[in-house]
DNA sequence: GGCAGCATAGTTAACGTTTTCTACAGGAAG
DNA sequence: CTTCCTGTAGAAAACGTTAACTATGCTGCC
């Protein structure tokens, strides 16, 4: 007790020497791995409680090759999209026994690229990616390298809500289906009858994100035999601000829309402030939807109707293939399904002509 | 090359071999704080290069002393107020150098410990809780207790808008200022002209936040001469549809209030929700508050007049303070501001008569 | 020319665990 | 009464790194 209160950071032969054993013994009582006999186990666990002691995760990672440790590397933790997916990432790691490292590079690239380096020095078993990144080649290359460079040492790079690097780049991939929900939304208005729809926010062709909600907008109008009207495709950043701007542009503009998807929740929620303002109602006067399902969403006058991306399952599974790769190898490569959420946004048209 | 292709792992040694030099140089071309020859840096770093090495963060702790490890632990990762926190912290550790771990607890308190145990374990430098915790004595005392555990292993414990444990507990605490905000946003509503304020959420006595928060409430009734209604001072959880619940509650049993301050943000929206279902309007029937300034109650309809805390601010000094607790040794209590935001959710009662 | 002192580099012993490998009982089997 | 397990325990090596010494040339100075 004694050595407790004074000492620094007890160690398994302090314990060893308080019960009477050897350190061999002690680690063996706290691993359970080998036949100790009761009497000695006993005073073993006594000893550890007198001694305050823990055991020291460093030491043990060294010598038994795993440091039990998953890594994510987010843009931010603020973000409602991105927190759903670090949660999934940080309960699917405790679940397995894991312990989360986290970091943020606030969508600098080589920021990104500097902390995996950073998670190869602390050995995380595995480093999961989340949210979309850049799709320049050179980009794609230093990452199928560090993908390599994982793998050699065990260790295994997961990409969360972004698209393969390559078919020879050791990852793991979980996706959900970012076409198909833009179809799916798309494909519910014209079926209400809208006709006219507006996408604002699909600005950048090269951002993976945009391009694949724009292609599901584009294949729904086909799918109906009709043509997208390339007038109602606004482009802007992902914020609010933009969503409002943007709208506030085609009503002055006269496009005679009477639906509007905004590329984003947070854009639609611009979306919904612009029509507000120009005494517009939603759904009566012209329906909204979004895309994220985040939890803003449920909460806007009204309500958005919007699709739901499987935010936490994608973190989970993320983690769960990372770490389980002899058993899933077949599976490394995810695609999570997406759907449609009707809320209270969205009607048929004004005078319906469907 | 080859070995690196082949092999696991590549150690100083194999660095060292492939360099030709020692592995104690290879080291110090890496920390550089010993002169190494220009000739010998330049193959060293060769041939760290070739073999894509990376040091072992693991080994190094343990020789080291320092896992350059800070741990916060947070109930979610999710809600908007822990996210901002868990932002400054972060980046406050980041900018430090140091690599973060993260974990949840989902509000249980014993889970709480057990991770405190487990930072312990990962001899993380300082161990950060964020939020509001229970304040049983047993509780206090337990935490007292892992308090001088972790000052033992040279750890320490941050607590981070919680108040302090107890005078001889060695931990550092960052809050803010939880009694004096509420009883600003109560003092604007009675200054406003408010005499019956219902106050929903403030249901556990023993939690920090809660009873705060209640305080401040009661000293503003007090400083205006008037006596708390205790009919109106409602309790429920921390979420949206506990605010709806209580609120629809409060109006069927015509509690004649005309004003109400969700105990949190996300209460409030619960408020608002219930209030339109009702058919009052805001602020003009009804005026309604909330706590926290997150991000949705600007984008409520109407926006939320609130009561703003520095969520990240918070997070950044919680690790400053404790990484840096020699210089700021006579500084480990911090109490920082809050101020109420006046938006657009509140406005002098129907019939004035202050 | 001898010697202090400096610039480099290497040797060796830690750090705190776990994991062989070895050891010694006591009991069962022959 | 050996012999051989089986149950329990310890000794020593290993994990990858760093830090405290030690060693070797040099340079420069008396």
């Amino acid at each position: 007790m004694a050595r407790a209160i004074a000492g620094g950071r007890p160690t398994v032969k302090d314990v060893a020497a308080a019960a009477g054993v050897s350190a061999t013994t002690v680690s063996r009582v706290l691993a359970g791995n080998y036949p100790v006999s009761a009497s000695t186990r006993k005073r073993v666990l006594r000893a550890v409680r007198d001694l305050d002691f823990v055991i020291n995760a460093q030491a043990r990672a060294l010598v038994g090759g795993s440091t039990r440790t998953v890594a994510f590397i987010v843009r931010d933790l603020v973000g409602p999209l991105f927190a759903y997916i670090g949660q999934g990432v940080e309960q699917q790691a405790t679940a397995e026994g894991r312990v989360c490292l986290v970091c943020t590079h606030h969508g600098d690239a080589d920021r990104e690229l500097e902390l995996i380096e950073l998670m190869r020095e602390q050995q995380a078993e595995a480093v999961v990616l989340v949210g979309g990144g850049l799709r320049t080649t050179e980009h794609l290359e230093r990452m199928a390298q560090i993908a390599r460079s994982l793998e050699r040492v065990g260790s295994r790079l997961v990409l969360c809500g972004r698209p393969p690097i390559g078919p020879d780049a050791p990852a793991t991939v979980v996706e959900y289906d970012n076409e198909g929900g833009a179809f799916a939304v798309a494909n519910y208005l014209i079926s209400l009858g809208h006709r006219r729809i507006a996408l604002i926010g699909a600005a950048e062709p090269e951002h993976t994100t945009t391009s694949a909600r724009y292609d599901g907008f584009t294949r729904a109008h086909a799918a109906h035999g009709l043509t997208v009207d390339t007038g109602l495709v606004v482009g802007g950043t992902f914020d609010r601000e933009s969503g409002y701007r943007q709208t506030k542009a085609l009503l002055a503009g006269d496009a005679g829309m009477t639906a509007i998807i905004g590329i984003t929740d947070v854009v639609a929620s611009g979306v919904l402030a612009a029509l507000r303002e120009a005494g517009l109602r939603v759904p009566g006067d012209i329906s909204v939807a979004g895309y994220d399902d985040i939890p803003l969403s449920a909460d806007l006058t009204p309500a958005l109707t919007t699709v739901h991306i499987p935010h936490e399952e994608l973190g989970r599974a993320a983690v769960r293939l990372a770490l389980h790769r002899d058993e899933y190898a077949l599976d490394q490569h995810l695609m999570l399904g997406t759907h449609v959420v009707i809320r209270e946004s969205t009607a048929p048209p004004r005078e319906s002509n469907g």
